[in-house]
DNA sequence: CACGCCGATGGAAGCGGTTTCACGAACACC
DNA sequence: GGTGTTCGTGAAACCGCTTCCATCGGCGTG
């Protein structure tokens, strides 16, 4: 019976088919109106047959919007945000919209002129909210959907205007925190290797360090900065050595790089964490597999995505034109690195 | 004289500021009809006076299309597709997209749930063609895609029916080509690290590795299974070389599982490639980085996804409901490993 | 039995934009 | 001056679907 037909059934077939009008039709698949027992099964029976497929590309924008929403995310294989991150963040985010039912869409522009293809079609109401992830943010964009009145949301604090709506981790915190943890464990020369100078997060972890440090009345100038990975954390840990003797305490700004400087310690002869603490960031899968396992701050990533979510449809729901920005907080996921003495 | 205005504006409102039709405005920004630089300055003098920004998402199928393909994705933090193929699958995907002024549109379905969700927005037409490049296929995709006339190509042949369009490497050929090459360089008792049983692409491999061995007349029974990641490769080649000492050669069906098989090597005293050649697959990063850089297979997965996109348009241009396959061979990426002998 | 209410229904309008078609004017050619 | 051909234009139809509104029949109530 199935009609394998190379054109588009049209609800308007179906309800002919069926003996009732469009409009009832209608209402049988969008399915929150009254329709009888009789009805509904004429029209289920004839969409069967004909094979229909509701077509929901052309729903106008003042009645039911198109239930999707979507997120730009950076070009696939940009390092630096690819590696543990965004995957956590999208899981966090698609939970959210799954669980309402809405779409979640992703968008990775990889030239200029996908950004502004990628403007377009945002602006053109394909997707009733926007979530971006991206940190080198076009200006066009963000204006052109609230010309539209499309809701969006910012992954980490913009750099510029402080007039969108955003969700953050707080870095500061986690900076602040994981340092104030090697003070508490009683160390006291404390190192820390950074992140590539300028860069946003980097910044905001230094200062929780140099923060946590002045508190105590400690000296904060033991900093190296690194590019993130392994191979450059070690480096660093190396560097910091040449210069002191008496460190005791790491705190690196990624679990690779503090990985890394766990290794140059050992090959230095320092045993971790009897004679020098370290202490990772974002505690990725890296840091249960260092020998000794490693404590590292926990941001809560895939809360950060829910929120986003749960933000923007709040935003597309109320159609309200406010700006909403919410911090997450750090926590610590402790392990033998920093743990005990001798 | 920007105006955000809370509800965005229609091209009948541009139309009546500028003082003519509707059809005169619609002509100016699908551009391709004539329309008289009097009225064509009025309207976009009109046009961003009032912040109109055209909204496409409601154009009937019968006429112009969405300008867009839906790429649907394996969920992101899934291994063994993650982490080198797709990003350069995406990348040549999205070259060949934009290229042709078409968005490309990612969906990584999370669950059950996720994908019946996105069978019914795929099918509602919010895009003009789709590529699937998820393995575990549901079955009710593609039968909805024809039903609505959607083309849609498959990344990898799919294991089930032969009745659709999809674009693959040859993994055979690449099992073949790789171990030819180490019998030219006059190796004869080689051995070969295969992927998990029953994956597709690892028995294609195998299959090639055993053609080329049959072909030459050497034996083709020194074969372990491993997990594509490095660790399992170092024990598989243990494992081998507990079985036979007098293995010249090694080709293992990932880069990572050949570096692991270097490592045991090195650690038990033979030397790469004096005394074993090592040959591995995909030609990623890691390939260039050992010691002694490594050959490898190269498939052409940035062409394969170019490919795809140019097969899928091509079907969404002329309409025919032909299916076409296509299926890119190996290139070698020659380096130390396996070059020379002593 | 008159009245009012309610559930089910279909006609028609509307969404934002494109395309067909016919019309009028300008222009070229004989 | 008549004829034919463009070119620019706008009214109207159209796309697939949703929603407003009026209608109709059945039912309960006084």
């Amino acid at each position: 019976m199935e009609a394998v037909s190379r054109t588009p059934v049209s609800l308007d077939q179906v309800a002919r088919a069926a003996g009732v009008s469009r409009t009832t039709a209608s209402r049988v698949f969008s399915g929150n109106q009254a329709v009888s027992d009789l009805a509904r099964q004429a029209v289920e029976r004839a969409a069967a047959e004909l094979g229909y497929v509701p077509y929901n590309a052309t729903r106008s924008p003042a009645a039911s919007r198109s239930e999707s929403v979507g997120v730009v995310v950076p070009e696939p294989g940009s390092r630096l945000f690819l590696e543990p991150l965004l995957p956590r963040l999208l899981r966090g985010i698609g939970e959210e919209l799954s669980a309402s039912g809405i779409q979640m869409v992703l968008f990775s522009p990889q030239s200029p002129a996908d950004v502004h293809r990628l403007e377009h079609y945002l602006a053109g109401g394909h997707v009733d909210a926007v979530l971006l992830l991206t940190l080198h943010e076009s200006d066009a964009l963000p204006s052109r959907l609230q010309a539209r009145g499309i809701p969006t949301v910012f992954g980490g604090r913009p750099r510029g205007s402080i007039e969108v709506s955003f969700v953050d981790v707080d870095n500061h915190a986690g900076g602040r925190t994981a340092t104030e943890h090697l003070i508490e464990q009683g160390r006291r020369v404390i190192a820390h290797i950074s992140g590539p100078r300028g860069l946003h997060a980097a910044t905001d972890q230094l200062q929780g360090f140099r923060e946590a440090m002045w508190n105590a009345a400690l000296r904060s100038d033991l900093v190296e900065h690194a590019a993130f990975d392994r191979d450059s954390g070690e480096i660093a840990m190396e560097r910091l050595l040449a210069s002191t003797h008496r460190i005791d305490a790491v705190f690196a700004a990624s679990d690779e790089m503090a990985a890394g400087a766990m290794w140059a310690l050992q090959v230095l002869g320092r045993r971790v964490p009897d004679d020098v603490a370290v202490i990772g960031f974002d505690d990725s899968p890296v840091a249960a597999t260092t020998q000794p396992p490693m404590s590292s701050v926990r941001q809560p990533i895939e809360d950060m995505g829910r929120e986003m979510a749960r933000l923007v449809l709040s935003l597309a729901s109320t159609r309200a034109d406010g700006h909403r920005q919410m911090i997450l907080g750090p926590e610590l996921a402790l392990r033998a690195s920093t743990i005990g003495r001798g």
